[in-house]
DNA sequence: ATGAAAGCGCTAACAG
DNA sequence: CTGTTAGCGCTTTCAT
């Protein structure tokens, strides 16, 4: 009953002491037991075992100047965050991959803008190896921050700064910067042919905002096929269904005789999907739809199910940590995501999922 | 170009140095500066902003024995985990009352079963102060490994276990366990209530997988105000839209007279709509359908939008955290949930919101 | 009110 | 191959 209160951990020491041998050759066996007798090896695992010793993290990153903990920073204000399916699986697939590495997921989540000193703050304090980030907006201040106190960072999806941005840092300043995205743009090509050889003509868009590469990605996409579209057939959503389900409204009002649309994702499509309904127009009759993600229990469960572009999502998620990793292998540290062998970044492959909406 | 390779760190050391004072000055001034002239504080602070000094963490571990990160384990196997509202919102609640209290969050998303030696490695390994759990299910290994670490743990939702579980501990075992939880019966009984009060006497259950307290528990509500009600009545689902479109179909089945469905969370009810749609039922003109959880962009984008019962499930997310924080500061780890004036769970209020469909 | 000194538990040269 | 010896950077008695 009582002895289970203050548990003070065994050391080393204790290890040591108990398997006969010095602090050193212990710890050696507890790393890994290379070059030391098999015989004593046993001797210090069975110690390990009968103490229950677990090595003090502390005392080792104090060391060795590793913590095993990589930062995942999400700085979606919004609800999107999680309900959105696409973090979800991208955090998913980042765990598993930090998993299999013996890697720590230590979530930071910025509500609002003040957080950035709190987050420049843990991560300067030597708290995590690398951290992974997503979304970046175009003025995010976290790049510069990440580059201020050398931390090695990959980003998922390509950031914003185009250089084109006033009063904002342009890539030079930035140095190169390692992402993992998808291939949005032709992914989007591909939706947009995909229509256009089903016999539509008349091809609406509903894009993301405008302020994220994935939303502008897909609308260069959009346009790489059709060079001439009418600009009333663009409508600017906002990745939700409701954003998509206003655009839809727009754009009828504004092209009644739309016969298609290309939503630059899945939510919105399901949006847009409901507004056709409502206004009388048969899915994929009389206008046809294609969204964009992929999402499972999104995609799937629409009447008609959703025909997409799907991307890896969770592979990217592995991806990114992968690409992290590697870079924190790299020259212990002194590495940069996208110096010495470690590619700057990855653009994943999409496939169009054909279902019934077009 | 080269200064900012390695970046080697200011120590406590250095600031000292530069403010002309003891290292034990330095670090009383770094940790509030009680005690300590202010003219030297002055000097000190000045020192830490002209250094761009940031403490080291593992160092400071080392000796206080506190990390200042709380693990946050999430077991759902299913994908689930974030796309159900429920668990981003929680988290998102968690976070926020972390943030507040300089505490960190580190997740660990258990994949199989296998997962959980690393997660005891891991907890046993000192790098985190505290833990936060969800959706035990009865033979969890998880309140068993938190007892034997002695980890100060907080669930999300009551525990399963009952003592009734075959070859599983018992509550005796386990001692007594901090949770924060709604009130499911109650705000079941409420729902339940509703349905009758609008004159329907045909009322089924859709209920959620019955290892789960919380599907448990509204089933439970449900019979404390339907005593004698038709075991045909009651459907088991399984928390998704997929679930609760399968278990209405049983339903209308075995009871094509029923007039009013009460299901166990939203999502199954979403699924329960479309099914009682493609039958020819109207909402709520033929079915009343009342749902849990009151999860925002479910809820209110169904058509009719959902009469639900409400839960301030950020607000718990937040008792969580606040309840395992007051625990660590009891006596300083030496406290348990449960002991010394921290209420051992808390049960939060639910209310019903009427909307369309009931 | 301040400083000197003793570690926290571990790893990594460096000897042997 | 193994042990000895220094620290890693910080907090915290204990004197002063």
């Amino acid at each position: 009953m009582a002895e289970q209160l203050p548990a003070d951990r065994p050391t080393l020491e204790a290890v040591a002491a108990r398997a006969g041998v010095s602090r050193a050759t212990a710890s050696r066996v507890v790393n890994g037991g290379d070059g030391v007798r098999s015989h004593l090896v046993d001797k210090v695992r069975t110690a390990v075992r009968d103490l229950g010793y677990v090595p003090n993290h502390a005392a080792r990153t104090l060391v060795t100047r590793r913590t095993g903990a990589v930062a995942v920073i999400i700085a979606e204000p919004e609800i999107r965050i999680f309900s959105d399916p696409f973090f979800s699986r991208q955090i998913r697939g980042i765990s598993k991959e930090l998993t299999a590495h013996d890697m720590q997921l230590v979530l930071l989540l910025v509500e609002d803008r003040g957080d950035y000193d709190r987050i420049e703050r843990y991560l300067a304090g030597g708290h995590v190896d690398g951290a992974l980030a997503f979304s970046l907006h175009t003025d995010d201040p976290l790049p510069a921050i990440t580059r201020r106190i050398g931390m090695p960072t990959v980003y998922g999806g390509r950031p914003g700064w185009t250089g084109a941005a006033a009063g904002s840092a342009g890539p030079s300043e930035h140095g190169p910067v390692a992402y993992v995205d998808a291939d949005n743009r032709g992914g989007a090509r591909e939706a947009v042919r995909h229509l256009l050889s089903l016999g539509r003509r008349q091809i609406a868009h509903i894009a993301g905002p405008l302020d994220q590469t994935s939303a502008t990605d897909r609308l260069d996409g959009y346009r790489d096929v059709l060079l001439d579209a009418d600009p009333a057939l663009i409508a600017e959503g906002d990745f939700t269904a409701a954003g998509g389900a206003r655009a839809m409204a727009e754009l009828l009002e504004r092209c009644p005789g739309l016969d298609a649309v290309f939503a630059a994702n899945d939510l919105m499509a399901t949006g847009a999907l409901g507004v056709l309904r409502e206004r009388g127009r048969s899915v994929p009759g009389d206008v046809a739809l294609v969204g964009f993600d992929d999402a499972e229990l999104v995609a799937e469960s629409t009447d008609p199910p959703l025909t997409t572009v799907r991307q890896d999502i969770e592979g990217m998620g592995r991806l990114m940590a992968r690409l992290l990793l590697r870079t924190l292998d790299k020259a212990h540290g002194a590495g940069r995501p996208g110096g010495r062998g470690v590619p700057a970044s990855v653009i994943t492959p999409t496939s169009l999922v054909r279902r019934g909406s077009a």
